[in-house]
DNA sequence: ATTGGCACTCAGAACCATTGAGTGCTAAAG
DNA sequence: CTTTAGCACTCAATGGTTCTGAGTGCCAAT
């Protein structure tokens, strides 16, 4: 067991390193902090968190680097969350107050998160889960065009501009969307190609043609809420970044524009305790992120996660406040979600 | 007047160092070139070269590299634009058939130039212009929300969840409907504003707040349309092109995500021969984009221009290329956008 | 007009010595 | 057993020197 002094080392090491990018040596650490003991002391802490491969030296005789398991250390046990600021509350009310569907929401959400840490932010979008499709619409544009839109209880409007063949009469219309709608309104997503499947059997009135394209649009519709997808912004910040990662950053933008890949990262991620998950440097499989960390957290609709928002970042990072930011928009977007 | 030979050992050395990267030599240009004189002619021929400020020396003694007017003679004068490849072509189609309405194109296609070229990809919005109402509508969402929608015949299709003040009641909103449609469809956005004062003060019957809550959602809606807007893609790519920017990128990043002064900048282009128009180096006015060059083409839609779309990156770019990338997706996009 | 020849230039590589922040170890003090 | 002062040692970074070679400009000859 480790006893205090050589953590309370660590995590001054961890936040002048992360604040200055140089490794961090005994004498620079005694006078930026008021340990109350000689440059010879600190050397014998830093002697047993080597031993722990808690910090280590990028060469002989120079100061010491956090490593991986030192920054997990380090936001497991030794580092508090920062709550974000009143400005910070500010702005996140006011963009997500204004959004009004999902899609929206969540480009807003991923934006304001990026901007708010300064890293690359990530949203994934909820698969169907349990939602329900609360409402179909048709709408005739022109002569040869309908726009039949899918809005569902999750709050996710869908539209989808239809090129009708041949020609369609407004009551035959009228009546197809009212078979829809009695057809699947309230049922669950999951359930709508099934639904189509029984209804086109049984319609048989009306054109024949238009009914089946729209019935085969309006399972694409549904089909493109099953498809996972994640939502990146920002990634022009890890250029400023750059010098957090050795070499060149291009197999990083690389790796996260990856979609599967990070998809499948980032669900096998296991929340802690602060409803936060965190995977540092090599603790995530991709190796073009080993000297990435990446901070997400799950958000609720109807009071079960449905999906996971974060941000990517250097391991040298500061995650007191990221993960603040992100624990804060994750909240305040189950909340925007939550009510309808 | 400069003869023959030194353009086309302009064109070939601006040919080499994009190729390149690195000034390019006498000696290695008649090695790539077969010009069938000596690398002493061909030095004769750089010193005229220079004299017109073709080209520059990064130092004396060294290879030359083209100054932003070698850039520009080249492109004028000496390059032809490289027609997309099949590939690319049937990426295009694909990519842009998919799309329903206007927000969606201009998704698309930002992100297929962006990954055309290589290069951070922008596309402005149109103004409203001439576009004008083609449908308005009103659904029932549940017992405090409404769907507002406004379908331009640009083929913009916008919404907004209405929160209601207080109840409604559906017929009421049925007559709503059916009163802004008239008033409204088939006018231009323009003029909507308008229309909806002298419907305000006509109505008096039904729900007074619902009405006004309504109006005003719809004006915000049109506003919207008005409003200047750029759509960036691939601004990660800058940080694949790092090494054409002396020091650090990030200014750059930082001046390209300013849309005022964007919007600006490539509002004042003219088009060229091509359709196309270039602005290269310090031809544009901002500092931070000194070794930036931009390429962009007008779209149309109803056949006027009515917005830009192009591509930002080094002055060191593949120019032959990049424009013809340009140019085939704005002619893809006016296709798509001219039916409408 | 073109070319071979030649002296000249200068950025970048290679090589070295110097410096200083930082270390590990030991022996003495608390 | 812990802490500390002292000291020899290490090594990245810095800065100066030299070397090298690609490239130039100019001139006299073709």
């Amino acid at each position: 067991m480790i006893s205090e002094r050589p953590l309370e080392v660590l995590k001054a090491i961890v936040s002048d390193y992360i604040q200055s990018r140089e490794p961090v040596g005994s004498k620079s650490l005694v006078e930026r902090h008021a340990f109350g003991v000689s440059a010879a002391t600190i050397r014998n802490d830093m002697a047993i968190l080597e031993e722990e491969e808690l910090i280590a030296a990028p060469h002989t005789s120079s100061g010491r680097v956090p490593t991986d398991k030192g920054y997990r250390m380090f936001v497991d046990r030794l580092s508090e969350v920062k709550p974000i600021s009143n400005a910070e509350r500010a702005a996140i009310e006011g963009f997500l107050s204004k959004s009004s569907d999902l899609d929206e929401t969540l480009g807003h959400t991923v934006r304001l998160l990026s901007q708010l840490t300064n890293q690359v932010a990530l949203v994934q979008y909820p698969s169907l889960g349990r939602a329900s499709v609360r409402h179909v619409e048709l709408i005739a544009i022109d002569e040869k065009k309908l726009l039949l839109m899918l809005i569902s209880d999750s709050g996710r409007i869908q539209q989808q501009v239809v090129d009708v063949p041949g020609s369609y009469d407004l009551l035959a219309i009228e009546k197809l969307r009212n078979l829809l709608n009695e057809s699947v309104a309230g049922k669950p997503l999951a359930m709508v190609s099934e639904l189509m499947k029984a209804l086109k059997s049984k319609q048989s009135t009306g054109d024949q043609k238009v009914t089946e394209k729209i019935i085969s649009e309006l399972n694409l519709l549904v089909d493109a809420n099953n498809q996972e997808k994640v939502l990146l912004a920002g990634t022009s910040n890890l250029a400023r970044r750059e010098q957090d990662f050795p070499g060149s950053i291009s197999p990083v933008l690389e790796a996260i524009e990856e979609q599967v890949v990070l998809l499948k990262l980032i669900s096998g991620m296991q929340a802690d305790q602060h409803g936060v998950s965190l995977s540092i440097g090599r603790e995530n499989s991709i190796d073009a992120l080993s000297n990435a960390s990446i901070v997400v957290s799950g958000y609720e609709s109807s009071g079960s996660e449905i999906a996971k928002v974060g941000v990517i970042g250097p391991t040298r990072m500061d995650y007191s406040s990221n993960i603040g930011a992100v624990r804060a928009v994750a909240r305040y977007l189950t909340q925007s979600l939550g009510g309808s």
